[in-house]
DNA sequence: CTATTTAATCGTATTATTGCAATATAATAA
DNA sequence: TTATTATATTGCAATAATACGATTAAATAG
């Protein structure tokens, strides 16, 4: 079979999962790094901070970008890339959430 | 070639990306949200909530368990599993870091 | 000891991801 | 128009992830 039973799982489920996906990878955590450092959006540079090639960024960048963590805006012939506030406010809130939970069954764990 | 260059980014790249990545599966959240649901650690009945068969739920808790975000403890013959607070307190860390960036760095994106 | 129960592991088919060379596309520059 | 520059897309090989039937392992019950 080898194929994720998204249909059996509710959309926030789904769509939290693609969320995390989306960080899953070293690379797209040093993106996001990056993209923090600068203290601006920033263009293909991305590309010459990265120990891979072009294309491969290129790919990271569109699953970032798919998952809504990033957004580009073209700026002549380079585009500019920055961390989406709403993506991430997503994935905070979610760990806020289980984080209170956690708070309130204090000691109920094993 | 298909294999992530793990040794070309820092040890924190790669372990928050092995966090996030352990997070981005439905059924893994799934799981995560029961656990938290059930107001204490839970045995094997997570097989009877989610729409998976058995060794698939087995593989799934073990990849939970190997990021550090779940623990189990064997009682009798069936195991207790339940969130391990220490592993969510780095995922949380490093979102409220990024969270905390993304405010001080205020209308300076794109 | 012999079931029974519970969960992990093995083996394997299927699908997804990673990475890059080569190529294509899109915008500007000359 | 013809470069040039910047980024995306295509195609493909290698590896990883998903799912489950069959089996195994470990603990308790009888």
């Amino acid at each position: 079979m080898g194929i994720t039973k998204s249909d059996k799982f509710t959309a926030e489920q789904n769509e939290f999962a693609i969320l995390a996906k989306a960080l899953g990878h070293p690379a797209r955590i040093a993106i996001i790094e990056y993209l923090l450092k600068v203290n601006a959006c920033i263009c293909g540079d991305i590309v010459g901070e990265l120990p891979l090639a072009q294309p491969t960024v290129s790919q990271h960048l569109k699953e970032l970008k798919n998952a809504g963590i990033i957004k580009g805006t073209i700026e002549g012939t380079s585009i500019c890339y920055c961390i989406d506030e709403d993506g991430f406010g997503k994935i905070k809130s979610f760990f806020d959430h289980i984080q209170n939970t956690l708070i309130e069954n204090k000691n109920k764990c094993c």
